[in-house]
DNA sequence: CTACTTGCAAACTATTTGCGTTACG
DNA sequence: CGTAACGCAAATAGTTTGCAAGTAG
């Protein structure tokens, strides 16, 4: 009796292809409304919550995640491969960390809970190298 | 010409005592509502400003920290030995996992980053046993 | 005494939502 | 054509803040 996932469908919208887009082609761990601002030239009349929805709806499709960094507002990448978080702590800005030390560690908590385990994150915190000359 | 870390003092109040004491005697990951309700019989008059204000003084104490699960709203426990979460999905509950399997990470990374690391979080998220037999 | 803390209420801010219009399929 | 997606503006919701009054040191 288990449930089927069901898969649902979107609409395509231009605006959604190009926020994919920019998503995927920055560095850059962006803010909503540093997305609202970026195409704004390319659809005048963009509104914020379109950039809402369609980043709600690029979570669902799991093509884009959101990103807990302890500001008061969300940040979004482009899921890719598995990464970790360096999080300056001075100017909030994220550097992805590429390398994966440990992929055997959902696994290892498997085995010592009762806990369905899909992923997890690991974010370190402290000072990017820019901010450390800083007083 | 380092600069020192200023020792800021701080009065001493009811109202954060008893905070920090709720924060410290609970399993659960409050958050500034619940602390609030738990302590509005104790203090009639107290407001949620007064909440808000004494996490954030905790917090530069190094007594509490904040934690983001994803949710809207910000969650806190009183600081005590590193550990993880684990997060579920369906009904947001935060479970502590005490045991540390990496507590070589930081050294890990710092090998390889230019980044100076304080500390890291590892959260795994996934279904909780109580959840998971529920459709 | 004096200045940190409180309670209250108003202000803020990021995000969400209702509604009439646009446009994908 | 039907209905998902849009733009706009108003509504939410969690958190922060200004100010007058209370209180620790």
């Amino acid at each position: 009796m288990k449930k089927i996932t069901l898969k649902k469908t979107y609409r395509y919208s231009r605006q959604r292809e190009r926020l994919l887009a920019i998503l995927r082609s920055t560095e850059n761990h962006p803010t909503a409304i540093w997305l609202y601002d970026w195409m704004k030239p390319e659809f005048p009349s963009l509104s914020l919550g379109t950039v809402y929805r369609n980043l709600a709806i690029l979570i669902e499709q799991g093509v884009v995640r959101k990103i807990d960094a302890g500001s008061t507002f969300d940040r979004f990448e482009a899921k890719t491969s598995p990464h970790y978080h360096l999080i300056c702590r001075k100017c909030g800005t994220i550097t992805d960390f590429e390398k994966r030390f440990f992929p055997e560690i959902d696994d290892e908590i498997r085995r010592s809970t009762d806990f369905t385990i899909e992923g997890h994150r690991i974010d370190f915190f402290g000072t990017c190298a820019d901010c450390r000359g800083k007083s």
